[in-house]
DNA sequence: TTTTATGT
């Protein structure tokens, strides 16, 4: 009869922690597909199909979202929005600081004497602006570095940032920027070549979209490591589809097909004024 | 310095 009623004791507090269990994760999936709704537009990157190469987990930041891999030891995407902002005043430069969450570890210091920038893909100066000192502090996570030759990082990707930043955000209402890495086709083709642990991609990816056009509007940009700088912005333009097929990711998930067709399908340079930026220097040379 | 590394 004792045993009887400690069982029950026992099956009441089980009751009790499944409650706590059930409740605390349906919480966390509300409160992760909230932040998700916040800070991307029709869903973020996923994989094209089941490679060990695509495959990451997403990391939240103050104004950004990253998806980073423990395989390639580096984020295939960053993803935030951005609108023009009055006051362009930002706080002071944050250091750089190591991720905790990164499987394996990436120091501050893993990327000295390699002859490589330790590059934002989430930027400084556009995230600072437009989300707060919270959200710069978070942009220098090394998990939001990767390994830029100088020419690309100071030059060509800083013009590119700052087009999107000055030019192309006050054009419309709010932009949805995702960026990345691209890698070489075939995996063992560059599976030595890193900066400490961290592969180095062959070039980077940029996709703009102004969610809020009617109908929406899509830029997107391949550059490569190596290039000399001041080469005009639309000499690398690509479509939506071509960086999918590069990176196997699957940019706007929740978009229907006949819309992601006609937004990812081409390059509509129609309402952008690229040419207006193309070829304006950059400010470090 | 809307990007960094390097050297002091």
């Amino acid at each position: 009869m004792a045993r009887l009623l400690r069982w029950r004791r026992h099956g009441r507090r089980l009751g009790i922690a499944l409650v706590f269990v059930v409740a605390g994760t349906g919480l966390w999936q509300f409160q992760e597909r909230q932040y998700r709704d916040e800070y991307t537009w029709m869903g973020v990157p996923g994989q094209e199909s089941l490679k060990l190469t695509s495959l990451h987990r997403v990391f939240r930041n103050a104004g950004y979202l990253v998806g980073w891999s423990d395989v390639r030891v580096g984020s295939l995407w960053v993803s935030y929005q951005l609108n023009a902002v009055e006051d362009s005043d930002i706080g002071s430069r944050p250091s750089f600081r190591s991720d905790w969450r990164t499987l394996w570890p990436v120091k501050t210091s893993s990327y000295a004497k390699s002859g490589y920038d330790r590059g934002h893909l989430a930027p400084n100066y556009a995230i600072a602006a437009v989300h707060g000192r919270e959200a710069q502090v978070d942009t220098f996570f090394m998990s939001n570095m990767l390994p830029q030759t100088p020419a690309l990082n100071r030059q060509l990707w800083q013009r590119l940032e700052e087009a999107v930043m000055d030019h192309f955000a006050p054009r419309f209402e709010r932009l949805q920027v995702i960026s990345g890495p691209v890698y070489p086709e075939h995996f063992m083709d560059n599976v030595f070549n890193r900066v400490g642990l961290v592969e180095v991609p062959r070039a980077f990816y940029k996709i703009i979209v102004a969610p809020d056009a009617s109908p929406a509007k899509a830029l997107a940009f391949i550059m490569p490591q190596d290039v000399e700088g001041d080469e005009p912005l639309d000499d690398y333009l690509v479509n939506i589809d071509e960086v999918e097929d590069k990176t196997g990711l699957d940019f706007f998930p929740d978009l229907p097909d006949k819309r992601a067709q006609q937004l990812e399908g081409q390059v509509d340079l129609r309402g952008w004024a690229l040419d207006d930026v193309a070829n304006k220097p950059g400010r470090f040379q």
